[in-house]
DNA sequence: CAACCATTGAAACAAACGTTTGACTTCCGA
DNA sequence: TCGGAAGTCAAACGTTTGTTTCAATGGTTG
């Protein structure tokens, strides 16, 4: 077998896995049997599973980091100002893009997700170095789109919107709409098997149109007016 | 010992192990001696891991569900039609104040979050069931206060709220602002250890505010104009 | 007091886990 | 042609996993 291809293959299969059932749950045998190669050559080529999970992660986290900044430099080169949805998408499409043509809900694009999500203390340690500068970076972005907010303002918002992306990524699969799966008109009874999600399964088979409602969604929300400074003024 | 203590001691260290680690990366063994039982009690009072995990999740989720619904029928019974600000409330608060005075980023809440976030098949299976009665009563709710969207629309929107709130749920502890760490004005240079994320550590300290915070982005993000029809459109 | 059922305790179970070993190919340069 | 590094393979390593067993315990009921 050629010599690389035993590694690439291994790769392929831990983010497939990985996506899928979360680092902690994906057993190394498991994903030896996905790649059909042997159980040794996990640890010949990556050492250990952890050294296999940062090599996954680093692989194609990084492109994504750089493809940020790459977004954030051209709209820095173009002279005037950046609207809040052109700054959006600039954080967003790459983490959508993921591996050239990948759609929603493909392996990489649910691992872009899963990784975020993942309370595995060893997956926290590897993701805080790559994403600190960048969103250091960003912050300021937002801030010059949405003058009126605090920077703590701005940060919270910034955290719900993570939230909203990868939650988003992590469970396309959850994502076909159950409005689109009954008809229109016809809410008439309780069917056996409904979601418990308004979307479920599949789909969200148009990637453009996917971006296009995550970024409408998120500069909305990011415009809504400042959290008064008096407390008690909050409630109902 | 007491025959029902042992029972509340276990069912209380798995909620608080689940949720900081997940549900397939917590071990039974951790789990008794977190709550200094016997590991074959486990099994006595709840037959299988999995039917603890099930017992954890009914245990809190039924009564979010029933609170949800509660304030689905307070808002019917008013006459006056609601506003889309009490009805994100409406799903919000219960799971915010789950435990009665439970604060945000506490074991109950982040399990909130942990369970919509983890990825194993049964976890799935059990919470379906669960929301799938409020979920189709709680879009019709949405529907009657955002009358230009629709279902599709309503129904994206709806699981990028899921979204917001399962990750601020379960990743409340990475809740403190990175703006509220450094000085407003002091962003001169870059220090070795800032988080990856513009918010974390602990914190979240007043509830009430992280609640007024959440309705207010998602109210705002509701409100988003409607997608154009026309796919081609949709770019910048 | 005796019998009983519910509960707990320590120990062991088989299976699955990540990891290591050592013999076996394969192939390139000397 | 030979030697050795690179890579693969089956097998086993020691742990840890969920689960089971069975004797000991405790209180309640006859």
């Amino acid at each position: 077998m050629d010599p690389q291809d035993t590694q690439k293959r291994i790769l392929a299969a831990a983010e497939k896995l990985f996506a899928e059932r979360g680092f902690a749950a994906t057993s190394l045998r498991s994903i030896v049997a996905e790649a059909r190669v042997n159980l040794a050559a996990v640890h010949y080529h990556f050492g250990s599973k952890e050294g296999l999970i940062r090599e996954v992660l680093a692989q194609f986290i990084r492109p994504v980091t750089e493809e940020r900044h790459r977004r954030l430099d051209a709209l820095e080169a173009r002279g005037t100002e950046p609207t809040l949805e052109e700054v959006v998408d600039a954080w967003l499409s790459p983490a959508l893009e993921l591996g050239s043509n990948a759609e929603v809900g493909s392996t990489l694009v649910r691992l872009m997700g899963r990784i975020h999500l993942d309370p595995l203390p060893e997956i926290e340690e590897i993701l805080i170095p790559q994403f600190e500068s960048f969103g250091r970076r960003y912050m300021e972005f937002l801030r010059r789109a949405l003058p009126d907010l605090s920077y703590e303002e701005i940060g919270w918002r910034m955290h719900f919107a993570i939230g909203t992306m990868t939650y988003t990524l992590g469970f396309a699969h959850r994502a076909q709409m159950q409005a689109a799966v009954r008809a229109e008109g016809a809410e008439d009874a309780a069917e056996p098997a409904t979601p418990c999600h308004p979307m479920k399964r599949a789909a969200m088979s148009d990637p453009e149109r996917t971006r296009a409602r995550l970024v409408a969604f998120l500069a909305a929300a990011f415009r809504a007016p400042a959290l008064s400074t008096d407390p008690t003024a909050t409630r109902k």
